[in-house]
DNA sequence: CCTTGTTGACGTAACGTTAATTCAAAATAG
DNA sequence: CTATTTTGAATTAACGTTACGTCAACAAGG
């Protein structure tokens, strides 16, 4: 294909105005005449920049890498999107990372560390990441921002345990007393449970242990059945991921519990698909798709030598999207 | 960071040695003290390849574009995920696109236009390219593979008829007579509706018309409507996708019609989550995971200048993943 | 008329690789 | 002991950009 040598020569000019015809740059001026002169050569050659010899030359590729716990979760939709739209507005693209491929040694890793591959890495891997891992990321010459709590990184998050909080909130205003959490493991688990606590001790209730039971519907089943068999059987549920809230939802139909007449639930993340359920999910949305663009813009001031804001997301906060799962206690139970 | 020629002072060698140690290339020879002498320069400095300067000089960016119609299409899951573990097996990392945002003059496809960008392109596009931008791509110095039926472009598809056909003749099979099919728009409706069509004829039934109500959760809902209120109502439907689907299943709650025991319905495509939801969706899975892989196979074929396998892939066919939606006809209804 | 400034461009040195070419020294053959 | 081959490496020319430094020609100012 063409290059600017070739756009050069077509115009009778030096490479030296080619290239200041392609960026705009001001040090080498031209008379207007020979722009449109090197214009016309470069249309009529087809001439398109070569992007590898650019980011050679400037040391920058404006592509970012997007590392994900699974390139596919279902809850990180809005995530991916948020990214791929930020990063978009920063002119760069996104190259895909699969965080549970990522072994110390792997393709990926390899790619990733070596120099100009990217211009700064998002993760969010919960926990997939190893100390291996992380300590070979740690050496990338370029920035590098988690999506999740983090300790010696800088790291941005959103709110999981208001979120908790809300949902449990939620529920002790619909006159619930015997509210269960069904969890998953790991931090951000914890963190939704905290939530969870909090809003029970400020309603005065007893908080019920932390059913942690792991991520997705066989999970939300298990947790469903645990919680039923306790002494006095909860009025309502707050699970901690939506995936699970399906599982919560199916083995309810299965044990034969309407919800929400003898139920509640209120699932923690929300999916677009919660909302064609029947019922459909009461759930708390995250802002999930903030959390993309605010990890963009934070690894953008990173990459700028800017200080970055971190830290958890307060704005916008969890939000409560009130569907059919949840409705209030009428019958006093105990 | 450290490059080849910091590595070559530190052990007093040529730049040469070194990046015939990084290559293990043959023609440059070297003593074995030589070498580990190098090794231990590159470990000491933390030498990481530059893979700018790589990709320049080899004119070679291991990396391919996944362009698809919604980055975050749930149904398009096990395709990426085909495509990422493909492109991983041979070296490669994805970048990302969205068709949607992909309009001639945009951020992406100029990037994608540029030279020494990617080593060969991947599309899903269903329609939303448009013909200038697929011009525009057609110029594309590198490989351009698309992931549906394509008049001018190597591609390559599942087979969609079939598909249709398989969901109808599973409900003729259980005796249905009345069976509707209940379709978007394009291609691929079109495709599916022919399969409908003649496994109606096989069996000696008169198809219905194509019912196109488009994509998504509200189209199964208005399919579904426009369905029951023929003079003579279905006692089957299939349903042209799985969102569609889930739109049918939510609507046929809301008017009071029982799945499956009024109403036997048939997915094509399938979720995950559609084996969660309750009644559990009956539905045609597309090897889509294959067409993935197939589609990398076919595009490094391609890149390579090897002949490459295009058209429908019929092995693996499109599979019947039998669950709670569908069930026989008992009554016999007109 | 000389100085200074501006306009419009050109030449060229990097950026970090890779691979072809060259070449001295050591080993082997005759 | 000389001629030839092999070994082990060094030099260097790209790959396509970008940006710094230079410079001739001309205009304006004193």
């Amino acid at each position: 294909m063409a290059t600017q040598r070739d756009v050069a020569r077509a115009a009778g000019v030096s490479l030296a105005v080619v290239s200041a015809v392609v960026n705009g740059t001001s040090h080498t001026r031209m008379k207007e005449s020979t722009r449109t002169r090197v214009l016309q050569a470069m249309q009529q050659l087809g001439y398109q920049p070569n992007q590898t010899a650019r980011s050679l030359r400037l040391n920058q590729t404006d592509m970012i890498a997007m590392i994900l716990n699974k390139i596919d979760n279902p809850v990180y939709g809005p995530l991916r999107h948020g990214i791929y739209e930020a990063a978009a507005e920063h002119g760069a693209t996104v190259l895909l990372g699969d965080a549970e491929t990522m072994r110390s040694g792997s393709q990926f890793l390899t790619r990733l560390l070596s120099q100009g591959t990217v211009d700064g890495i998002l993760i969010r891997g919960e926990g997939l990441l190893d100390d291996d891992v992380m300590a070979e990321l740690r050496s990338h010459p370029k920035p590098i921002l988690i999506l999740e709590h983090a300790r010696d990184h800088p790291w941005i998050d959103v709110d999981d345990r208001r979120a908790g909080e809300i949902a449990t909130r939620f529920l002790v205003n619909l006159s619930h007393r015997h509210i269960v959490f069904v969890g998953g493991s790991g931090y951000l688990s914890q963190q939704r449970y905290l939530g969870y606590q909090q809003a029970m001790d400020a309603a005065g209730l007893t908080p019920a242990p932390h059913l942690a039971t792991g991520f997705g519907e066989q999970a939300g089943a298990d947790g469903l059945r645990q919680a039923m068999q306790a002494a006095t059987a909860p009025t309502a549920i707050v699970v901690n991921n939506i995936m699970s809230a399906v599982g919560v939802l199916a083995a309810a139909r299965d044990l034969g519990i309407a919800i929400p007449d003898q139920l509640s639930v209120v699932g923690i993340h929300d999916v677009d698909l919660m909302q064609h359920l029947r019922p459909a999910v009461t759930a708390v949305r995250m802002p999930m798709y903030q959390l993309g663009r605010a990890g963009v813009e934070a690894l953008y001031d990173l990459i700028a030598g800017r200080p970055s804001a971190g830290g958890v997301i307060t704005d916008p906060e969890p939000e409560l999207v009130i569907r059919d799962s949840a409705t209030a206690l009428t019958r006093i139970r105990d």
